[in-house]
DNA sequence: AGCACA
C-alpha cells in the first residue's frame, strides 16, 4: 500500500521531490492533495510565510495545521527504511534522540535478506512529522550511497522506553531448520514499505511464535553514552519553552499548560520578536510530563512550527 | 538557538 502522506508523491505536485539531496529543506509550505481525499492537507506550518499565489488572500490567519488524513494524526511513530544492513541499533538512536518530543526507537531486523529497518517513536504526532520532515531523503551513508526513506508507520509502536531502555533491537531473522520461511511472509514482497510496527503484536504472535525467533533485548540507558532523554539538561520543575510564534501570548500558553497536574505559574519574556517562556511545575515529574506532552505542538499563534520545551536550566524563583 | 525572575 502507498503511503498518502504527500511527499512521496511523484514529482509532479512535489516541490520537495526535485532537489532531494542531502538535508532535504523540508517541503516547505506545501500544500498537497491526498490520493482519495477531497481537502488538501497542509504539509507544513509556513503556510502563511511564503505566499503561494493564493486565490483568496482575503484568510490573513494561517490554516491551522492539518498534517496527513485523520487516522494519521494518531501516529507517533516513523517507519524508517534505507539503512544500510551494517546499520546498528545505536546509530538510530543518534539519529533520532536529539529531535524534540523522542521517545523511544528500535532496530528490526526483518529476516529478508539483511533488510534492515527502524521505527522511531515521538511524544506526539507533530513531532512525529517535524522529524520525518528533516530527515527524509537524508544521505545516511553516502559511501554506500544509502538514503533515509522515512514515512508515518502503519501503527504506533508500543514500546515505550519508560525510564528504562535507550532503544531496542528486534531480530526477526530466523535460523529455521525449515525450509519453507516463506510461511510467514505476510505481504507482497515490497521492501520498503512500512510493516505493522507492532512488535509483540498478539494477533499474529500465536501463528509465529512456534517458527520465528524473535528476541527483544534492551540496551540500558547511558551505555555508549547516550541517553533516554532528549536534552543534556538534567530535570528541572520549571520547564523553557521556546519557538513561540511573535503574537504567542501569556493566555494562550497558560490555556494549554493548566492541562497538566502540577502546573504552577508561567512567564513570557521577549515579547516581540521572538518570545521564550518559563512554566513551573510542582516537581520535576510534572513538569516532565508536561514536556512530554507539549513537545512540538503547534499553537494558534505557531509559526516556526512547534513549540520546543527543554527543562530550565534554573528552577523559577519561588515567590 | 533563544534561559528570567530574585
Amino acid at each position: 500500500m502507498k503511503p498518502s502522506y504527500a511527499s512521496h508523491a511523484p514529482p509532479s505536485n512535489s516541490s520537495a521531490a526535485v532537489a532531494m539531496h542531502p538535508p532535504p529543506p523540508a517541503a516547505a509550505g506545501a500544500v498537497v492533495e491526498a490520493p482519495g481525499f477531497p481537502q488538501p492537507y497542509y504539509l507544513h506550518p509556513h503556510s502563511h510565510h511564503h505566499h503561494h499565489q493564493q486565490p483568496h488572500p482575503a484568510h490573513p490567519p494561517a490554516p491551522p495545521v492539518v498534517y496527513s488524513k485523520p487516522e494519521q494524526q494518531r501516529i507517533k511513530t516513523l517507519f524508517v527504511s534505507g539503512l544500510p544492513d551494517d546499520v546498528k541499533p545505536r546509530e538510530i538512536h543518534n539519529l533520532f534522540r536529539r529531535r524534540p518530543g523522542f521517545d523511544s526507537c528500535q532496530l528490526e531486523y526483518t529476516g529478508r535478506g539483511d533488510q534492515v529497518v527502524a521505527f522511531a517513536t515521538f511524544f506526539n504526532h507533530q513531532s512525529a512529522i517535524a522529524a520525518m520532515s528533516s530527515l527524509d531523503g537524508v544521505v545516511f551513508d553516502p559511501e554506500i550511497g544509502a538514503t533515509l526513506h522515512i514515512e508515518l508507520a502503519r501503527s504506533n509502536s508500543r514500546k515505550r522506553s519508560r525510564g528504562v531502555g535507550a532503544y531496542t533491537v528486534i531480530d526477526k531473522r530466523v535460523k529455521v531448520t525449515n525450509d519453507d520461511q516463506e510461511l510467514f511472509s505476510d505481504d507482497d514482497g515490497g521492501s520498503d514499505e512500512p510493516s505493522g510496527t507492532d512488535n509483540d503484536n498478539p494477533s499474529n504472535k500465536d501463528a509465529l511464535a512456534a517458527v520465528k525467533s524473535e528476541g527483544t533485548i534492551v540496551i540500558p540507558d547511558g551505555a555508549d553514552g547516550t541517553f533516554n532523554d532528549h536534552t543534556d539538561i538534567p530535570p528541572c520543575s520549571t520547564l523553557f519553552i521556546a519557538n513561540l510564534g511573535p503574537t504567542c501570548t501569556e493566555e494562550e500558553l497558560k490555556q494549554v499548560l493548566s492541562k497538566y497536574s502540577g502546573f504552577h505559574m508561567l512567564k513570557m519574556r521577549g515579547r516581540g520578536g521572538m518570545p521564550v517562556a518559563f512554566a513551573d511545575f510542582t516537581d520535576t515529574e510534572s513538569s516532565t510530563a508536561a514536556m512530554n506532552g507539549l513537545q512540538g505542538i503547534l499553537l494558534e499563534s505557531s509559526d516556526r512550527g512547534g513549540v520546543h520545551v527543554e527543562y530550565a536550566r534554573s528552577k523559577m524563583r519561588k515567590s
